[in-house]
Formats: C-alpha cells, structure tokens, sequence
DNA sequence: AATTTATATAGTGTATGCAAATTTAAAGAA
DNA sequence: TTCTTTAAATTTGCATACACTATATAAATT
C-alpha cells in the first residue's frame, strides 16, 4: 500500500470510526495495522491534519476528534453558504447529459445497501454532478471536504435510516426543478435540502 | 529549524514567490536551503500540498502553482460567501475591547511599511478579531487559509499601494458601523469589501 | 496524604541508505 | 526534422537506525 492509498485507507477508516476518538493515536500502530513503515504513514498523518481529520492530542501526538454536534453545525452552515453558489453558476451549464448521470446516481443509492460510506460517496457525486459546470475547483474540493466530514457524522449513527428517503425525495424534486427550468426555486430547495441535514444531525447528536 | 516552523517557513516562501513558479521542486534543493533533511521536508509538503500552496507537477514531483485569475475570482466569491456569515454571528458577541483592538490594527498597518506580508497579517487579524466571536473553530480555520491566498494575490503585484488606501477606508467604516450597532449595514458594507477587493484584483490579474 | 521530583519507558523527530520509479538525454528509425 | 525507443541520471518513496522529547510510574519530600 502507498502513500496516497494509504491516506485514503486511513481516512475512511477514521470516516467508519475503527480508530478510538479522543486519545493518542501512535504512528507505530497505524504502521504495524497497515503493513508498512512509520514514513508514509507520517505523510499520510500530516495531509489528514491539515484536512482536520486528526488533531493535536497533548503536545507531541494526534488523535481522531471526538464527533462534535458544534462542529457538524459549522459543516452545514458553511455548506448552506457554497453549496447554493456553486448550483446557481452551474445551473446555466447544466444539460441533459448530467441530469440523466444525476438521475442515475438517485437510483443507484436506493439500490445500494446499508454501508453508510458507500450512501455517502452516492450522495457527494449526486451534488457534485449539479455543481462541476460551475468550474470553480478550488470551491468544488472544498465542498468534497465538507461532504466528507457530514456523511461521517450522518452515517455514524443510523441517521440514514429515517433520513435517507426524506433526502432522496428531495433530490428528486431539485432534479425536476432543473428540468423545469426553475433556476431559483432550486437554489431555494437545495438550501432548505441542506438546511434539512442541518437539523437531523441536531437532533440526533443532542443525544449523544 | 523544526517541523513545524518549517512549515510556516516554507508557506511563506511560497508566498512572497521565493520559489518559481510551474516546475518541479525538489525535496533535496528545499532541504538544503533550510538545512534539514528530506524527512521535514516531506511532512511539510504534504501539509502544504493539503492546503493547495502546491500542486501535482507530473507524476511524482510538486510545483508551486502560477498564479490564476480564476483562482482569486474564486476566492473571494468563497470569501463573500462565508464572511458575511461570520460577521453576523459575532456581531451580538462583539463588545468595545474588541473593536478597540480592531482600531489598533488599523493604526498598526498605518504606520506598517511596504512589506506585503506584513500587511497581510495585520490585515487578517482586524478581520479575525471581528469574525472570532462566531465561535466557529471550522470556519475561522478555513476563512484565515483563504485570507493568506488572497494577500498573496494582493501583495504579489504592489497592488497594495492604491489598494491599501480604499481598503483602510472601508475599515474603519465598518467600525464606525459596528460601534453605532447596525449590524446589517455593517454585514453589507463588509460584503462591498470584499467584492471591492475582488475587483482590484481581477483589474491587475487580467494584465498578466 | 498531597505534591513534587527523579527515572524509566514509550513515542516522535530526523538522518542516512537503498530500491523503485520518474524524468532527462541520447540514439535510432520513419 | 520529428517521433520512438532506449538508456542513464536524477529524484522520489520507503525502511531502518538513532537521538531527542514527552509521558507515565514510582520514589521522596513537604
């Protein structure tokens, strides 16, 4: 396994919660469970720090943040921001084509299984598909951070659940909102779509 | 010269445009020039490569990317987007020792000289002490990253001299707005700002 | 008993060396 | 000349080894 495979390893691990929150997480371990050296792994520690994956843990070591209801507050909010700018300067490229992978993707996910990952990577290329025209990829690899980061906290309890179809219908209707050629009741839906998510997660992570 | 200060170290190289731009740069000639070994290097490249002060340059090797016109339309289009929102949810936090530290950056940049760099952090602290009291580690994070992209687009070119005076300007408005508690004027004249700085920089970016 | 200090253990940071991959340069064919 | 192919040189990736720092444990002092 190398380096950038490593990291995505890594950080879809942290995404399924294999390794514990909240207490230092050692090189040597990571290195031993992987089957390689501590190098890449401190290569792959350092991108996944800088990405907020992994944060400082006392002074010398790092450690899987502990899931925060503030900071999946923050993910949405910010996303509430981008995501409609990103869909009102893709809207006037939009074309059939990408409505119809759009679509595909919708039934895909309803097909899927259970495995929260896969629903999450579903759901970013659902919106990523709407946003790409914008052309903007600093802005589109922000939003895939943020995505990333959401799905871990919409997946880890069984959120998806309950939410899984009130997010699916939504979808549908933004899908036929573009075809209605309805540029800024999408905008508005695809707030309140995220808006949506927004309080789910409240919801469930007052629990906890 | 450790690892973390070789981060910063070479971050700021990058942006004072040390390195060339658009060919490959080598772990070896950076690890000459600080006096360290490839190993700090690396840990450093990767953050940076994170943060997208470098980009793939081929294969194998990193680059420091050349500067874009779109990239600076596109971060300050993110930049309007997120700082308004931070402003409004700092405002009803925001008290008078805040805003007086504010005043003292401003008279600190005054009297600052023509170092581009040095304007650029005084800059982001007037910005961050009113963004802070939001109480969203995520986004100050993220908003700060974005501020050292654009001041390197500002300060690159000696935008800074024309520049400088409007921005101060509009400062010092937006204090004025802030103590006389109107907070939606203030959000407005903020989001002027940064569209203000957007233009700048698209007018001196289009030369090259 | 509580707090501090010493010491041992464990873990991270860095350097060097080697193997694999990539880039550069050169040689040959179209 | 231009495009392939091949070979040499450079550069990166990774592993091991060592030095230094941090943390935890135990002893000693208050």
């Amino acid at each position: 396994m190398n380096k950038a495979e490593l990291y995505l390893q890594i950080r879809d691990d942290i995404r399924r919660r294999i390794w514990p929150q909240g207490r230092p997480l050692k090189q040597q371990t990571l290195a031993d469970y992987y089957q390689t050296s501590r190098i890449p792994v401190r290569d792959a520690l350092a991108r996944l720090t800088a990405e907020g994956w992994l944060v400082s843990a006392g002074k010398a070591s790092l450690m899987v943040p502990p899931l925060s209801a503030a900071e999946a507050q923050e993910l949405c909010l910010i996303r509430q921001q981008l995501e409609p700018l990103a869909l009102r300067l893709a809207i006037p490229q939009l074309n059939f084509a990408i409505l119809g992978a759009a679509e595909d993707c919708l039934r895909a996910a309803a097909q899927a299984g259970t495995d929260p990952l896969r629903h999450g990577e579903l759901n970013w290329q659902f919106h990523q598909l709407l946003y790409q025209p914008c052309a903007m990829p600093t802005l589109l690899q922000l939003l895939q951070q943020l995505h990333l980061k959401v799905e871990m906290y919409l997946g880890f309890q069984q959120v998806s659940l309950g939410y899984a179809e009130q997010s699916a219908a939504e979808h549908q209707q933004l899908l036929q909102l573009l075809r209605d050629n309805q540029p800024e009741q999408a905008v508005a839906l695809l707030q309140r779509h995220i808006a949506d998510a927004a309080t789910t997660l409240q919801r469930h992570l007052a629990l906890a």
